[in-house]
DNA sequence: ATGGAGCTTCCCATGATGGGAAGGTCAAGC
DNA sequence: GCTTGACCTTCCCATCATGGGAAGCTCCAT
């Protein structure tokens, strides 16, 4: 199988598989006489764990880790658990950020007329003559 | 004043500002005789409009239109308003997205017992082993 | 044999940010 | 006056995951 159909079948774009394999986070492709990257269904099978990691949002390096322990059959399960805790601490964290973003801007439109006129609460909050806007101080990222 | 009193006083990184003006979000700063950038009131408050901004999520794409606007006296309050709620749509999305992954991965935490046994439901899951875990097919980012 | 789809490698871009090197400047203390 | 350390300058590189595109080779069907 080459690697067109190999995307087609794991949901991971060719550009991004050959990418993972240059990265190591992949094993080196097998390769046709000519030099084509060849696929079976072992490698369908860890390309598609990479994409279903990728859509619970673990970074590349988490799974490696992640391939690492489904690879090791004496895993303790409380590692992988850990793992995903730790990945849920970081979905919590920016759901948090999100959320706040949120609140504070969705307040702000609520109170912009939002017609032809200039005056704007949006733009007065960002120039800091801010009444409260739930815009804390400093403390971005 | 120099950069490092600016960046201090506005919560963005002396090297965000040489950013920022590289790209012409800032204008040219002004210089003193020895080449040292020189910031002013009103340099101030645009930097603290750009960091409120980023704090609110804006890109800095979206931060050069809410600038545009800022500095319009004419400005109608509607298309601060448009810009802010297509900006909200874009966080309701972020945060649906990021919401969908803390529900599946949390449901797979849930049910890993996490102890030394290798046996583990999260890897099940991502191995396609699955039965239901709200993980659906394709459908990435 | 020809054409088009698919493969190869290589370089570059995104977006926001930071790190660090090499060198010039400023102000305080001796 | 000279030294020292903090601050400034520009320039290049890295991050993270992903994609675009060029130049050139291969494969298969007509």
């Amino acid at each position: 199988m080459n690697i067109g159909s190999a995307a087609k079948a794991s949901g991971v774009s060719a550009k991004m598989i050959r990418h993972y394999e240059g990265i190591g986070l992949l094993p080196q492709a097998g390769r046709s006489d000519t030099g084509y990257r060849q696929y079976g269904e072992k490698d369908l099978r860890t390309l598609q764990f990479i994409r279903r990691s990728r859509d619970l949002g673990f970074s590349l390096g988490e799974i490696q880790g992640l391939l690492g322990l489904w690879q090791d059959r004496a895993r303790p399960s409380r590692e992988v658990k850990a793992l995903a805790e730790r990945h849920l601490e970081f979905l919590d964290r920016k759901l948090d950020e999100l959320q706040s973003m949120k609140n504070a801007l969705s307040h702000l439109v609520s109170c912009c007329h939002g017609d032809e006129r200039p005056d704007c609460p949006i733009l007065e909050s960002l120039s800091g003559e801010n009444g409260s806007t739930g815009l804390g101080g400093h403390g971005g990222r």
